[in-house]
RNA sequence: UCCUCCUUAGCUCAGUUGGUUAGAGCAUCUGACUGUUAAUCAGAGGGUCGUUGGUUCAAGUCCAACAGGGGGAGCCA
């Protein structure tokens, strides 16, 4: 009677495919669960359950099944197996399961299903995104992006950085950056109107025009004001109307902020933390990086010979890990590519003249990936191109800006260390029309315990497009926001 | 937002200087086979050619507008 029991217990002990694909183990029995990826040959299943990207193989004793059940297993379908694991008969896998029971959880008509076991080109299954889950590529592209977001935070969580939240409903626009998406209640069709016939925002649920936020920095340099170093990682919203492959409505930022760091500080932090998170992926995701390296190479044989890369997906990881990022500033570049080829032999669609000039998409890539051939931190900008809150130097014309450049993804990283002195802060956002009164509490920090601090932002989907080597900012995020697009 | 290209079967794509009944591979269905690896073999079904309007005896094919998508640019992360 207890041994009875007992193997009514393990026979409900459902394992996972990772599990039993990683242990050597054989002749022990297993429930799996999954979605079958196909039914071969009457006989043989692809039982994936999300665990890895490997399929665990089913083999079905057919003859001695129920034919109205094996027709229910197809592509799609969500089933259990309970069976014994042996040393695989065929070739092609180590294991497989000898199935004993079969229970069907859920159907998959396969006259509607629209995965079916071959290749599908990326834009269709950006319009179902809701399924494409399932695939081989954003299988291994989302246990990705989960990968590097928890290594994001161990490795900030090591260092004694408070994960801060800061808010996504503001009030403030906070940099000047961009176009915001308003967030209101007011009735749209009636909407409350002062005596000048503008809209009447005190009416409005929090009594003041309000929007999603666009950055946590400011609030962010609060919380490093007092717990010296702190991280947010959130979502951001930006309403431009920005149709490009490297740009999102909605993305998740990590922005650090550190008291009593200079530029310098915070150039080693980004660059340690890059390195930080791309071999976390290459030591625990190396399965996922593995495909998606093929994929890619794959991709690379359709483009002509000068197009493609030189190097491959994993290749290209460990580069970034053993190379130091080359560090010019801003002068330096324009230098350097005044005297290029491209800009010599006019092929710059945007010609480099002059200092003080912001540098093109071409120009960054020439940097990039002809020049110095791994990623740039450029360093000291001019400050008219350049956000209010960013320290100035003492040539009166740069600041002390970083952006990090990478290869195929532009910019990565922007940061800088910040204005700490209240009134050289308090001139330039005069200068800029910034709303002193608004920001009263940012600038408090420079009047109680001011102290040198600096800080930077980081594109989370750019970094997960670098690591998993997709090309549309659209396929590494899960649900993606873009102008005329936010369906699921 | 600008430039440019694309939209034909469930998917990926052919479709001649405009001319009868618009094709292929895969998928699906039926049958065969049964240690397969995106199984294989035989057969079948499946299309308002993105939408609207125009030119023409005749439009998948030419023109315009609109919609959606790709690539590039701007803005940026």
């Amino acid at each position: 009677m207890q041994l009875i029991f007992k193997f009514i217990k393990d026979m409900s002990q459902r394992v996972k495919i990772k599990q039993i694909l990683l242990s050597d183990k054989a002749n022990y029995e297993v429930t799996v669960k999954g979605w079958v990826r196909t039914f071969r040959n009457n006989q043989f299943i692809a039982l994936n359950d999300g665990s890895t990207n490997s399929n665990l193989q089913v083999v079905v004793d057919f003859e001695n099944t129920d034919p109205l059940l094996l027709k229910r297993i197809t592509t799609g379908a969500a089933i259990g197996v309970t069976g014994e694991v042996i040393p695989s008969l065929g070739k092609g896998q180590k294991v497989e399961i000898k199935a004993k029971h079969m229970e069907i959880y859920g159907d998959s008509d396969p006259e509607a299903y629209p995965l079916q076991p071959k290749k599908h080109s990326l834009e269709f299954l950006r319009e179902i995104a809701h399924l494409r889950f399932r695939t081989n590529t954003f299988g291994a592209v989302f246990r990705v992006r989960h990968a590097l977001a928890f290594a994001v935070h161990k490795f900030f969580n090591d260092k004694g950085f408070v994960y801060l939240h800061t808010p996504i409903i503001t009030a403030s626009d906070a940099e000047g950056a961009g176009e915001m998406f308003r967030v209101t209640t007011l009735d749209m069709k009636k909407p409350p109107l002062t005596p000048e016939g503008e809209i009447d925002y005190k009416e409005d649920f929090f009594g003041r025009s309000t929007n999603l936020t666009v950055s946590g920095q400011l609030e962010g340099e609060l919380g490093a004001m007092a717990f010296g170093e702190i991280y947010t990682f959130g979502p951001t919203f930006r309403a431009e109307n920005s149709n490009t492959a490297r740009h999102l409505a909605e993305f998740w930022m990590i922005e650090p902020e550190m008291a009593f760091y200079d530029l310098k500080d915070n150039m080693d932090l980004a660059e340690e933390f890059i390195q930080y998170v791309i071999r976390y992926v290459l030591e625990n995701n190396r399965e996922d990086l593995e495909f998606l390296a093929q994929r890619l190479a794959e991709e690379e044989k359709q483009k002509p010979q000068a197009e493609r890369s030189e190097l491959g997906l994993i290749e290209k990881l460990e580069f970034v890990l053993n190379n130091q990022f080359e560090r010019i500033s801003y002068t330096e570049a324009i230098e350097i590519l005044k005297n290029s080829k491209p800009n010599k032999n006019k092929k710059f669609q945007y010609p480099v003249e002059d200092w003080g000039t912001d540098l093109q998409s071409e120009h960054e890539r020439y940097l990039v990936e002809k020049h110095f051939k791994k990623p740039v931190i450029l360093t000291d900008y001019p400050a008219a191109i350049k956000s209010f809150y960013m320290k100035q130097n003492e040539d009166g014309k740069t600041v002390r800006a970083m952006d990090i450049l990478f290869p195929g993804i532009g910019e990565i990283v922007g940061g800088s260390q910040r204005e700490e002195n209240y009134d050289k802060l308090v001139g330039r956002m005069k200068e800029l029309h910034i709303p002193v009164e608004e920001l009263y509490w940012y600038l408090d920090t420079r009047r109680f315990g001011t102290c040198p601090h600096a800080g930077f932002g980081l594109g989370f989907e750019r970094l997960v497009l670098f690591v998993t080597g997709m090309t549309n900012i659209r396929d590494v995020i899960p649900f993606p926001r873009t102008p005329k697009n936010a369906e699921f």
